[in-house]
RNA sequence: GGCGGCAUAGCUCAGUUGGCUAGAGCAUUCGGUUCAUACCCGGAGUGUCCCCGGUUCAAAUCCAGGUGCCGCUACCA
């Protein structure tokens, strides 16, 4: 019965905050296609997870006052988190991994170790200066005048131990899978790999870290714990029991089918994950598929711009299928698309509540005008009927060619092509003329039976994407299991020529666009404003702001984002600052205004100019405007 | 500065290996219909396919140059 077996996966997730709706989309991508496959017959092994430990997070939990652990738990398993989304998502993941989980962690030191023993992985030196005090590492470029850039201390040479993999040996063996067709895709990716990376050469790649703590221990040498690129890569065999006594079908699903990753992940994906399974000697991965970015007005989304879309909200206020099917109908998955909440909206409304909603509405209240509920068996066809039969009958073989090549928006236009059909039908077929004389009674039933069978069918291609409104259209049309399978999508006529249909609920309720875009920019506006933690008031007057008179400005040499500012701040030295507004402002325009830096922060280096201080600036929208203060404000003022 | 991506209707975008009289949806507008969620059906449009060269019988598509946006990165303390 099964066609074999089908393991995706999903990235595993930074959890060093809230996900955002690029993340969801990801996700439900990657869900959609598992339930595909499923639906397809196909014995599927779907996984996602968490990507728990590093620096980053350490440092994060350390702000908030808590151990790393207690952080990720919340992040993950907390109300809200991730693992509620995914659930409110209907993700269908068969499992999900925490690097943090036992298992993993045993795995991964096995794996480190087996690479080690291997001679894949040796120990080197990062060399560089080190800033005692700060347990710090700096590169030459990084110093200022040749002292630590966090402290101004003296720095020593010094070389820190670390583990390194052995990627340059494998170079060759990488770009040939990656010239292999079919591996990595979108194919505009290969190129890009090729040229970026394998060309000018692979270098081996650091694998352990002592500087944190928050990682897996290396067993063999206590001070490293392994860094990012084992620990997390290897998620995708160690959630098969790779290397641990948790699971046991790696053997059964390994290699993957498809990791689905996003863009700025295709290097590791594509080149460091099958250097480590090539080092392993086990299979690697048949194919990566990196998709798009979702971008708001244009930009990135990003914390910082505060333009997060929260995929919650959307979800619980149009509905978790609606938001799917959106994301999965708008957006070509290889490249980036642009959210918007009135693409949504206008999405929502004409496909699925105009069209599809409307179809089914409009044909269950036929038949139950009509035949009180329940077709006769009686029969008519005519001429006007086969152009519909054609297509719905069709749509299964053009569906799946999509899918197969993962183009879920171009499979979504061809089923509501097939509605849109059906719509016209029913014009060219005009039931309730055919209703007025009960000598057309079977022609009736015949015109109702092939809109129910068109419906049918495009639900029943509909599943993986909108699962739950799917589930209540069959209800609806009075279908049966038998009538729901990826089987019988292939076939026109398989209801019951006697079937029942039931009148359910507004499917997919339509939306006042512009009442709706007011309540949601008021919701974001009020999303919005960040939770920025508190400051003491010590810790506020640590800051020390100064008024200086701007006595020469200019730009840094191919520099597009520096200014040059020599500034009298009352010392009668005067004192160098550079600042990242070039784009906004002529240096001329500047000089001898009055503005106000920050002058008590530790020098630093920019493009071979020494800074010392922040001239404060606001930002708005990516936009900088300088304070520019009152000329009656002496030089040297301090703020208070 | 380095590397990469993109440029097609008012908007969002399709245009696989050159064969297009350049398309779809949304929005606009005119007409039809009443089974339906004020929905559905039909008609009407609008384009220097960014610019300039080249290859070709044939270029939105391929090549060279230019312009403009965007991403990553070196530097926005």
């Amino acid at each position: 019965m099964s066609k074999g077996t089908f393991y995706i996966t999903t990235p595993i997730y930074y959890p060093s905050a809230k996900l955002h709706i690029g993340h969801a989309y990801c996700t439900v991508a990657t869900d959609t296609i598992a339930r595909y496959k499923r639906m397809c017959g196909y014995d599927v092994l779907f996984l996602t997870g968490t990507d728990e430990h590093g620096q980053k997070i350490e440092e994060k939990a350390r702000e908030r006052g808590v151990t790393p652990k207690q952080f990720v738990d919340e992040i993950v398993e907390g109300k809200g988190g991730i693992l509620d989304l995914w659930q409110l998502m209907n993700i269908s993941n068969d499992r999900f991994i925490r690097t943090t989980d036992d298992y993993h962690v045993e795995s991964i030191q096995k794996i480190f170790k087996q690479m080690y023993d291997k001679g894949d992985i040796y120990k080197g030196s990062y060399k560089g200066k080190y800033c005692t005090p700060c347990e710090s590492f700096w590169t030459d470029s990084q110093l200022i005048d040749g002292k630590c850039p966090d402290c101004g201390r003296e720095v020593h040479e010094a070389e820190e131990e670390a583990y390194f993999f052995r990627l340059s040996k494998y170079a060759d063996r990488v770009q040939a899978l990656l010239e292999t067709p079919g591996f990595l895709e979108p194919a505009s990716r290969v190129n890009e790999m090729i040229n970026n990376f394998i060309k000018p050469g692979l270098e081996d790649l650091c694998v352990s870290r002592t500087s944190f703590s928050w990682g897996i221990p290396v067993t063999f040498d206590p001070g490293h714990v392994v860094y990012v690129w084992v620990d997390a890569l290897s998620n995708y065999i160690t959630a098969l029991g790779y290397a641990n006594g948790k699971y046991g079908d790696f053997e059964k699903y390994w290699p993957c089918d498809v990791h689905m990753v996003g863009k700025e992940i295709v290097r590791f994906h594509s080149i460091i994950w099958p250097a480590m399974l090539m080092s392993l000697e086990l299979p690697l991965p048949k194919k990566v598929y990196g998709h798009g970015w979702l971008l708001l007005e244009g930009g990135k989304m990003s914390k910082s711009k505060g333009n997060i879309v929260d995929p919650y909200l959307l979800a619980e206020r149009y509905g978790v299928d609606t938001l799917r099917f959106f994301l999965m109908r708008e957006f070509p998955l290889g490249s980036d698309g642009n959210f918007s909440n009135e693409a949504l909206i206008s999405r929502i409304n004409s496909d699925l509540a105009n069209d599809l909603g409307n179809l089914l509405s409009r044909t269950v209240a036929m038949v139950i005008k009509y035949f009180d509920g329940t077709l006769p068996k009686e029969r008519r066809g005519e001429p006007v009927d086969d152009e519909l039969i054609g297509m719905a009958g069709g749509l299964r073989d053009v569906f799946e060619h999509s899918m197969e090549n993962f183009a879920t928006q171009s499979a979504l236009i061809e089923v509501f092509k097939v509605i849109s059909r059906a719509n016209k039908y029913i014009d060219e077929t005009a039931p309730w003329i055919l209703a007025r004389d009960e000598a057309n009674r079977a022609r009736l039933a015949t015109v109702m039976y092939n809109l129910l069978e068109t419906i049918r069918i495009t639900v029943t291609l509909l599943q993986p994407f909108m699962p739950e409104s799917c589930e209540k259209a069959f209800e609806q049309i009075g279908a049966s299991d038998k009538d729901r399978s990826w089987e019988n999508a292939g076939t026109f006529g398989v209801l019951d020529a006697d079937v029942t249909v039931r009148k359910g609920g507004t499917l997919f309720p339509r939306i006042d666009m512009e009442k709706e875009l007011a309540e949601l920019e008021k919701m974001n506006a009020q999303a919005a404003i960040p939770a920025v933690p508190p400051v003491t008031i010590d810790e506020f007057a640590k800051v020390q702001m100064t008024v200086c008179k701007v006595l020469a400005c200019e730009n840094v040499k191919k520099s597009e984002k520096l200014l040059k500012f020599t500034l009298d701040d009352g010392s009668g030295i005067p004192r160098q600052i550079l600042s990242g507004i070039a784009k906004f402002y002529e240096p001329e325009q500047l000089v001898g205004k009055t503005v106000v830096a920050c002058t008590n922060l530790p020098p630093r280096k920019m493009m071979g100019e020494e800074s010392n201080g922040m001239i404060i600036s606001a930002e708005k929208d990516g936009k900088l405007n300088l304070l520019i203060l009152d000329d009656a404000i002496p030089a040297g003022a301090l703020l208070c």
